[in-house]
DNA sequence: ATTCAGGTGCGAG
DNA sequence: CTCGCACCTGAA
């Protein structure tokens, strides 16, 4: 298997490899610019189903970022930020959206793989996320047989309901403590549907120290998702999801629906394949980096449906 | 009105 | 341990 670099880019120049060095620059207007190294797509990082609070329209995303309202933005210089001020928050937002993920390396190898060099091409530039695992759980099991609109549907309401007020429209994701105390009437109004009582109890067991989320990360992953599948409401692909999007455990591939369907389709001829054979399938076969290569089939396989 | 949606928990074989 | 099934609810 030799990589075939066709569609690889050039070095970096030497304005991208100065701007490199540096966390970030600040601009005029409180804006603040962070580098970043291609092949690096903001907007398909945060558009890509990891993260729902996001927000992204012709001018940018807006988000809440630890507790504050932002608003980014890719240019051709970089990723620009508007409402952070202070360098550590920075750093914590660089971490956060993975800018120094070696993507162009990672891609690389990817490549090598002959589906994954067709799907490519407009794939490219996706970044795991590092988001914090209380939201990224409660989100996942709230994603379980639902769709999207709901999911930040759900979300939203969360937020408003329980969260704390941080500008027009922007509410902060609630604690595990303030869900933990919630009612299952006021979570019901969230459109929460039957995962009212997982939330609710997953919030507990997160409050009183049953479960350990800093443990989690600390833990390799077979033991970290056994950890996280013991809450309720989280099974084998909710707890995948958070390992990979929060943890950084690139090892985990969660199989869901479409990724199943792209599996199928594409590496097993469309013969039916069960889930615990396509996830053991992509470990064995593309290991460490298992989730980028499941965010790249997952986003072909949808744009595709979709017809983008 | 009917159907669908990024799984999970359950009971049965 | 694997398999099949029911499931809240908003939007198309």
């Amino acid at each position: 298997m030799v990589a075939s670099d066709s569609g690889e880019r050039g070095p970096p120049d030497l304005v991208t490899m100065a701007l490199a060095g540096s966390m970030h620059i600040d601009r005029p207007g409180g804006i603040a610019l962070l580098p970043v190294r291609p092949p690096y797509h903001l907007y398909r990082t945060l558009g890509c189903g990891q993260a729902f609070r996001w927000r992204i329209d012709a001018a940018g995303a807006t988000g809440v970022f630890r507790g504050k309202p932002v608003r980014l933005s890719q240019t051709s210089d970089g990723i620009a930020c508007e409402g952070l001020a202070d360098g550590g928050a920075l750093r914590h937002l660089r971490n956060y959206l993975g800018l120094d993920e070696p993507l162009e390396a990672i891609e690389r190898v990817l490549r090598r793989d002959s589906v994954l060099g067709r799907v490519l091409p407009t794939t490219s530039g996706l970044a795991l996320l590092h988001q914090e695992p209380w939201e990224c759980l409660i989100s996942f099991i709230i994603s379980a047989f639902n769709n999207i609109p709901k999911i930040e549907l759900s979300l939203h309401r969360l937020g408003r309901q329980f969260g704390e007020q941080v500008d027009e429209g922007v509410w902060t994701f609630p604690s595990p403590e303030q869900l933990a105390g919630a009612s299952l009437r006021d979570l019901r109004r969230c459109a929460l549907g039957y995962r009212g009582p997982y939330v609710r109890e997953t919030s507990r067991r997160v409050a009183c120290g049953d479960v350990n989320l800093q443990a989690v990360g600390r833990a390799e992953y077979p033991a970290a998702r056994r950890l996280l599948q013991t809450l309720p409401g989280v099974g084998e692909k909710v707890a995948d999801c958070v390992l990979l999007f929060a943890y950084g455990k690139g090892e985990a591939f969660p199989v869901d629906v479409w990724v199943k369907r792209a599996v199928e389709r594409w590496y097993f001829g469309s013969r039916r394949k069960t889930e615990r054979q396509i996830r053991e399938f992509a470990q064995e076969r593309f290991g460490s980096l298992a989730g980028y290569a499941q965010q790249h089939l997952f986003h072909s396989i949808r744009r595709r449906r979709q017809g983008e």
